[in-house]
DNA sequence: AGCGCAAGCGTAAAGGTTTTCAGAGCCGGG
DNA sequence: CCCGGCTCTGAAAACCTTTACGCTTGCGCT
């Protein structure tokens, strides 16, 4: 084969063009074929660029074609198998377009956030989705509102995925499940198995998926006439380590409860070992629900009735909506539905515990 | 404040010079401060940059900076709990030294994974970290020998993690566990335990990962005494769904085992719920041993004792030995240890069926 | 034969930044 | 007083590709 790779050193068009013996327009028209080049001589180019193994430098394109089309997705970590899922949504639908996609982990530090927002923008990224619950202070808003005019001048776009837009007229779009919903049917489903004594255990004050969940959780309990006292919040965020501490905690204080509602899958795998250590059985002593469905909480024990909220689906569709209408969409609001999946962490309440 | 925000397109480093009355060239070295210059002027050209919102274009100090530090990072799928840690791991690594880090996703697709380094070639990633086993045909070995050179030629560092090098000489360094011995220890734990008959489940005829793994487990066998004929490999390939068709189809056909060594931890899943559906228990009937130790391995029912592979020093270590030693270490290869984590899914085998 | 038109291709500019080279101004030492 | 050298700054080249523009050539029509 005539295949002279050369040793050091990136190829440039130049060098396919002088083998080929035309100009470097005639050789960038030939590859990328936007522009009509008779049959013999693409043919010809098309030969020099597979000898020469080039590759066209990104950067220069990016310089005078107006950039990649690049997609960036952060969240607070990748082994989060609800953020991994949404991730991969995100990497699968654009890939399908054709789009690169980067995913950047902040670890939940604001810090980390903007200089991965900055890094995007510098980079050129053309659609930045920012993704999971946040505490909606002053410093968030104005962080947001920030990075969406930033994007927004330089023709990026802006998808902010289960957290607030800071002001319905800044240029981002914002698409969720709904919490609330989802925490109301879970309650419900707990008190029509005859529960009344329910916490909520993974309150996080502030963040707006878990408040929305909270709110769910006390409008189910309302509707099903218990007065506002009935609630007992423990706010001790997400995790499984801090589902397990904060479990053992209450098990410790009280049992004036027989069932735990889970702020999230993790917290419940946290509940559910610290439940057993303390020798008691789920659903037979008390009962267990937690939120998103994760992939493996039909493998704990016992398996677990949870909330299923479509993760993957949520990335596809940050993308989709975000390049389907460039300019009407500004501002958008869309509301993904979730529903519940039982399993087997919900029973009666122990019979001498009924309340 | 005098925060003049530019309406659309990008702020130059010509406007930021023009507004702090100096020249582009002076702009450039007070912002990237790799040049000395005066603190009043620096000064003026800091703010003039704040108030228009500048931010380099990336691609332009690309195009005669010699590119940005980038890493790659590609894996079958994020949602693997061992990938994700993988893919943690090395951006964790990559963002403690200022590289930006970009995950790519085959699905296991070759041509995927063709696409996507070279994508990443034109992108001018100086890292491209392949992730995971493989089956290893000529195909593969012809790939990888393209991308090692053609990633070489450009300046550019390629790491294996977990899969082999198609030829000692080629300019790529690997960094994997070692599976044999893995394999032969958990293998070991079990007959120690008593156990005889001992199925593999999950092999992948070719894949390199597996391959270890199932020869750590004859090695395991022989070493205690057990002719040839005592291993039990069944091919059903990894993940969840695998396990429980492999796991159910056993059942049904032979109890001529007391004990089951999943491939990997989510084989592991699939086949103790296939043992659960069978009114089986683990592991008074049925010991079974997982791979990995993946974060939910200690909720499964029973706790699972399996193989740990620190997934996330896997990713971290692919980085830090890229770029320690630029040239000393092309070719080398680091084998990372394993330990076995003990829970509770593996026992003494039932009386009555010891053999 | 002469003219017009289209196809094919090359020249050159543009895109934003870094960096080299050199010029200008200044200070101190001889 | 002069000159060497130092500090600060600016002009311009280089990085690589795309594309607008315009030149040449050849063909078909009148």
């Amino acid at each position: 084969m005539g295949n002279d790779m050369v040793s050091k050193g990136r190829v440039t068009i130049r060098e396919v063009a002088e083998r080929a013996g035309v100009s470097t327009a005639t050789a960038s028209r030939a590859l990328s074929g936007n522009h009509p080049v008779p049959a013999a001589t693409r043919a010809r180019v098309l030969r020099a660029a597979r000898d020469l193994d080039y590759v066209a430098n990104a950067h220069a394109r990016a310089l005078v074609g107006g950039g990649r089309k690049m997609a960036a997705v952060v969240v607070r970590q990748v082994t989060s198998p609800f953020y991994a899922q949404v991730a991969e949504g995100v990497e699968a639908e654009a890939a399908d377009r054709g789009w690169l996609c980067v995913v950047g982990a902040t670890g939940g530090d604001a810090q980390r956030e903007m200089e991965f927002v900055q890094l995007m923008r510098e980079e050129g990224a053309r659609l930045v989705i920012l993704v999971g619950g946040v505490v909606e202070d002053d410093a968030y808003r104005e962080r947001v509102a920030h990075y969406a005019h930033a994007l927004d001048s330089s023709g990026a776009r802006l998808v902010l995925c289960g957290r607030p837009a800071p002001d319905p007229e800044i240029p981002a779009l914002v698409v969720e499940f709904d919490n609330e919903a989802g925490a109301r049917a879970v309650t419900a489903h707990l008190l029509s198995a005859g529960h009344r004594g329910i916490v909520f255990l993974g309150g996080l004050p502030g963040n707006t998926a878990l408040d929305a969940r909270v709110a769910g959780y006390r409008a189910a309990l309302a509707e099903h006439g218990l007065p506002a006292e009935a609630a007992h919040v423990v706010d001790c965020g997400l995790g499984r380590a801090a589902g397990h501490r904060a479990m053992t905690e209450l098990l410790k204080r009280t049992r004036e409860f027989t069932a735990v509602f889970a702020g999230d899958d993790m917290v419940a795998a946290g509940a559910l070992r610290a439940i057993a250590d303390r020798g008691l059985s789920v659903p037979g002593d008390i009962s267990v629900v937690g939120y998103n469905d994760i992939p493996l909480a039909e493998d704990f024990n016992p398996p677990l009735t949870t909330v299923r909220t479509p993760a993957e689906e949520l990335g596809r569709a940050a993308v989709r909506i975000a390049l389907r209408d460039p300019e009407h969409a500004a501002g958008a609001h869309h509301l993904l539905g979730t529903h519940i999946v039982v399993r087997d962490s919900v029973g009666a309440p122990p019979p001498g515990r009924a309340l």
